[in-house]
RNA sequence: UGCUCCGUGGUGUAACUGGCAACACGUCUGACUCUGGAUCAGAAGAGUUCAGGUUCGAGCCCUGACGGAGCAACCA
């Protein structure tokens, strides 16, 4: 058991969600024998996001947290929008996060089989019937919300009827549309999923996993509830929009079970992030109209491109567990995900030098061929993270920030005539600078003062520490800075606009020739590393030694950013 | 104008069978600092959508409003 994120609260009670309070209560009552057995339900029609994390730290954590388990089921009813692709990606990134479903990966396809003999049964038991109306028939039939429906002219056909037509359905006698398969349930129940739904309907495409084996492919509702019996699971957890689903898995169900087991679903809040979008319809016109590069675009909010982006699984699951899992429909803060990893990264990240927009500074008066080797440390989280050598010499790059020519008082950094710290090295003044022609900075002149080497015992204090990186040794690196994707925070939750219109067309930013420590032109995609007070960066699949590419996976917090605005 | 679900600081959550509304993020102070990071100390910020009712006592129970979301795919 994992206790470690378990709020407690004074008295030593510890508080969990309503859903792991059920579990508790269920297992305690000895309830399907006293067992939890969950599972993780995706389609195969696109790629896993930050809100499909949460039901999996749902699915697989209350599994793993009360000795259940939980399988991994892909939910392939319509071979129209599912494919092979996202199979793999899928298992991927649930194994990213670090869940396992051993050797229980299951499809609902496995059970189309079984599927079919029921929807025969219930024709059998006249539960079932073959309706021959069009689409728009029978949506006209249905009703709305606010007026009963009224039943199909083909609701009470015999038994021998609708058992032929609907074989000779899956036999491909009919096109697609022609006839489909419906419970008989309440045409004027104030649910409009207990209105006869659909539960089969005729589709004449190969399916991923099945081939041409099917005529007929079975609606989602008519395949989850049984999937879960089938599978012996106990607790089915889904998010929200499901709810209004629940009576007709219950029905369905109920008339399946033959002994005392029985499945239950239970809902709760899907996750939004501010500034993003969740749905994985709009995240996949993201990718076709090409607005990001990809799935894994280190801006998108699936689990690949926060793993480009250089999220850890910790930081994810961090994130998911502080949320919490409630009824709610809520909007949850990016800067809680933020806090997340840097909380993470703090620990993990070693601390390097780089410098994002390089200004050349000429210690002028440091020996011209002198190259020294300081000592600077790793991470002064983690004292066995060690040390490393850098070397420092006459020519050294800073962050052009960190120089104003006419600064306010609260800058600590370089200006003319004032001094701050080269980190891990020493004091430097700066005595003059040169501009360019079109007025810009190009060089800064400074003199160091060789008693404050770091570690040397120099008591001297200075306001401001920069880091930098030897001129001389520095490899060049391409940064690639990421602001959110979007402007507004909702951006799919203003009516009136399309969500594109919020679209932020700031939110990459390439930037070229930075300069780093030579040595991290080595480092492997996704090493996570701290470019000292710049933030979080990894490197990037695109990157070679010849030509390293680091991503920014978050700032550091930066009070001068508040102060300078 | 139907059914279902939901309304607690800015945001997300907590508050056991009713008992002084708690935590995290964020914000703001201050300390410390060779990262304006981290860390530490502290502060502000809600009286729980509203109105009634039950009760010694209500965020929790009851009634009624109001507000939000979901549901009318041969999608999941």
């Amino acid at each position: 058991m994992d206790d470690d994120n378990i709020t407690v609260n004074e008295e030593g009670r510890s508080s969990v969600s309503f859903i792991e309070q059920i579990i508790i209560d269920d297992l305690k009552a000895g309830k399907n024998g006293g067992r939890i057995h969950t599972r993780f339900p995706p389609e195969p029609n696109g790629y896993l996001h930050i809100g499909h994390a949460k039901a999996i730290c749902l699915d697989f954590g209350m599994a793993l947290k009360y000795g259940g388990k939980c399988n991994l089921r892909f939910d392939d009813t319509n071979p129209v929008k599912e494919d092979v692709e996202y199979v793999d990606s899928i298992k991927e990134d649930i194994h990213w996060l670090g869940f396992d479903w051993e050797e229980r990966e299951f499809y609902a396809s496995d059970y189309f089989g079984k599927l079919f003999e029921y929807a025969v049964d219930l024709i059998k038991r006249g539960l079932a019937y073959v309706d021959d109306q069009s689409a728009e028939k029978i949506s006209e039939q249905k009703g709305t919300p606010v007026k009963a429906g009224q039943d199909s002219p083909y609701k009470n056909r015999t038994v021998e009827e609708n058992l032929d037509l609907f074989y000779r359905m899956n036999e491909g006698e009919f096109d697609e549309g022609a006839k489909v398969l419906r419970a008989k349930i309440d045409m004027s129940s104030p649910n409009m999923h207990m209105r006869d739904p659909i539960i089969y309907r005729i589709l004449k495409k190969s399916h991923h996993r099945t081939g041409s084996k099917w005529n007929v492919y079975p609606m989602y509702d008519f395949a989850h509830g049984e999937s879960d019996y089938y599978e012996g699971i106990t607790h089915s957890l889904c998010t929200l929009e499901f709810e209004v689903h629940r009576p007709l898995y219950d029905w369905l169900v109920e008339h399946l079970k033959t002994d005392d087991y029985r499945p239950r679903q239970i809902e709760f809040n899907r996750l939004n992030l501010t500034y993003t979008v969740m749905s994985k319809r709009k995240l996949l016109e993201l990718v076709q109209e090409g607005r990001v590069s990809g799935w894994d675009d280190p801006r998108m909010p699936t689990l690949c491109g926060l793993r480009r982006r250089g999220y850890t699984p910790e930081s994810v699951k961090k994130f998911v567990d502080m949320i919490g899992y409630t009824k709610v429909e809520a909007i949850n803060d990016v800067t809680l995900l933020e806090h997340a990893v840097r909380d993470d990264l703090n620990v993990k990240a070693p601390r390097v030098f780089g410098v994002l927009k390089p200004l050349k500074v000429v210690i002028t008066n440091y020996p011209e061929d002198m190259v020294e080797d300081l000592e600077v440390i790793n991470n002064p989280e983690d004292e066995s993270m060690g040390s490393r050598k850098v070397h420092f010499c006459k020519d050294v790059y800073i962050e052009r920030d960190d120089f104003m020519e006419d600064p306010p008082n609260k800058f600590f950094r370089l200006a003319p005539g004032r001094e701050v710290r080269l980190k891990g090295a020493y004091i430097v003044k700066c005595d003059s600078f040169r501009k360019n022609d079109n007025g810009e900075i190009e060089e800064i002149y400074c003199t160091y003062d060789s008693e404050t080497r770091s570690g040397g015992g120099s008591n001297r204090k200075v306001k401001g520490t920069l880091h930098w990186v030897s001129a001389r040794h520095a490899a060049d690196a391409e940064i690639r800075l990421y602001d959110r994707l979007f402007k507004h925070e909702d951006p799919a939750g203003e009516k009136d606009t399309d969500f594109r219109e919020f679209l932020n067309p700031d939110s990459l930013e390439v930037l070229k020739g930075c300069k780093i420590e030579p040595w991290l032109a080595e480092a492997r995609p996704l090493e996570k590393f701290q470019f000292q007070r710049m933030g979080y960066f990894c490197v990037d699949y695109d990157s070679t030694p010849a030509k390293p590419v680091f991503n920014r996976t978050v700032s550091l917090k930066d009070p001068w950013a508040k102060i300078n605005k």
